[in-house]
DNA sequence: TATGAATGAGGTTTCATTCAT
DNA sequence: GATGAATGAAACCTCATTCAT
């Protein structure tokens, strides 16, 4: 009944956006093929034309936004007119932005995407390597030339994606500021005083 | 293995801690009851004879480990003979402790808690609603007493819990320091300070 | 290959073509209508434009290439001029020449033909069942003019069947002739002396 | 319901010889999980305690008749104290009696068990090539020994081959003997002296 | 208490066939 | 005629849970 006929291209954009509810509202693991096909209001084999199966649907819709993501994070060039400060502001106004824009996905990403898969974990495991190698070099650029304070640099990256991972998931949730601009100055300030007044 | 009469009490402990490994090892929903029966080396009926279902193996495990995280946090008393700094030095202490030591358990907790049933996440939101409602009014307090600087209270627990959770789950793993005094002075200077430098 | 307009009996025996091709490589269980239109170059619907279902195509044809082949098979006149071993000789002739000439049908008669439907075995089993007792008539009738040898004429028709089955459906394979005239000759030697030695 | 406590032996035993009913009346292809199970008078899942497959029960049947077959057929042993010709005699009687005992099964194998799968038709084919190889080098020696007529041996071995496969096939069918000893008769005649009559 | 055989609901996936364009 | 998107029946397989022994 419901198909109505789409281009193929815009069928499967439907589904994505329906499996994105879905699994935003159940996780990856409750939410069923016939879940997102209902809600799509297609039939159940109509998925199969356009996904390989459960997890390739989940897949593009990490695919897609994790590029989205890291397309959002420019690497901090010390060189550059504007200074490092600013551009780091920017990355985390880009980021907030984004998990402003897409809960449901950020939520996706951040919670559902761990310990589904062996290769999805690789997957994620890598990236969150390559992000911390990445982090941790930059903070030891930043020591050298005085910019951020001595330290443990990896336990530092830690501490800092794990403050910047809450936000982003609980970005526009209960009495968290609902504004781009709110969350990043509140980070930035974390990242520059910590939390505790100067003693 | 299986044999050996035991008490009740010892075998529900043996079953247990089976299926912490199991779940350590897989995860929830790739554990099958079948999995933690066999690590214990009884057979499947045996389960059932001492929890009603997975999900309340799984539940008894997580109640267990909370009730065990949450008495490592002791309410910060101003009035105490220990400045609060300490105060909260030692319950970061006690939590890095308790990462260090199971980290299968604050694995499972961090990661696998999160999505698998409504009760659950309600539980769970429950807890950290409250966490943080008590943070913020410790905040609250902390910025009257000039012990915290001014600012967003919801976004400085979220940055903050972020933070931590991240070690929590992290420690003794990949290039974190293994001993909780290292965490632990690392986290204090990230409250403290941030990651940059006094401009 | 789609495109360019055929008049409907052309774009049919395209089709057979494929199928067959199709047919021949995987079977018919594992040859999916899609793998007939695609290697057709065609759309799905349109092999329905043409036939009826999946079936009705592998009956096509099996019932063409039967007809094929049982218009090879004379019966052997014993009034004849030629003599009814060159008569044999002949038939035998035809239908080497026919599995060599097409073996991917001769192995879809043969192998997958059976087994498929019981509308479809009761046609085969017919054509064997009317084969045999032609077949046996044939040899009693040889068995009093003194052409055929005493014995068991249902055992021996089977025997002569099965024979000739596996060198039709293994004609030009592995390390049997690849001519007609070697096969028969040797097929002929074998219904003349079968295997051993005079004693 | 009917489930009735087995033991394991016990129940996989009466699953296979259920499935090698249904096998030889449906086909491999048409006989579904259901049908066995039902047939078993078991559930669905039950059989998958004991199979990993549809596939897997398949090949145990194969399996275990092909090496009750293979084990009929001794080599002959021309050093023997019974003569070449009565060795053979008794291979092809053992196998009558394999034939006539489990019709069902030689069905399946000689019928059903081509062409299913990449795996099974390797395996099929290695042994149908074995055979050959054997059976060439066994009349080539034969020839030596002047036991066996001249000829093209890959060939006289199709013949033989397919005559006894239509046999063994068709046993206790028809209007073919009920004997083993009849059958037997039969096909060495046709192996000493062919069909037709001395001419 | 312990066992493990049995169950069957629930999900996945495929593909022959239909039908709107 | 031709297309290919859509359908949904039909199979497969897994595993939490029950229950006879």
């Amino acid at each position: 009944m419901a198909g109505t006929r789409k281009s193929r291209e815009e069928r499967r954009a439907q589904i994505l956006a329906c499996a994105l509810e879905v699994f935003g509202e159940k996780g990856f693991h409750a939410a069923t093929v016939d879940d997102i096909a209902a809600r799509t209001g297609v039939a159940r084999g109509t998925f199969y034309l356009y996904f390989k199966d459960r997890r390739s649907i989940f897949e593009a819709l990490i695919d897609d936004f994790f590029a989205r993501l890291t397309s959002q994070i420019r690497s901090i060039d010390v060189e550059s007119a504007e200074p490092p400060l600013t551009q780091l502001r920017m990355n985390l106004h880009r980021l907030c932005r984004l998990a402003l824009d897409e809960p449901a996905m950020m939520k996706i990403l951040l919670q559902d995407a761990s310990g589904l898969d062996a290769a999805f974990d690789t997957k994620l495991g890598a990236f969150y390597k390559a992000l911390s190698v990445f982090l941790e070099e930059s903070l030891e650029e930043g020591q050298r030339i005085g910019l951020v304070r001595a330290g443990d640099t990896p336990l530092m990256v830690a501490l800092g994606i794990g403050a910047l991972k809450e936000i982003l998931l609980n970005a526009g949730t209960g009495t968290l500021p609902r504004s781009a601009d709110a969350l990043v100055e509140e980070i930035m300030r974390f990242f520059e005083a910590g939390l505790l007044a100067r003693s």
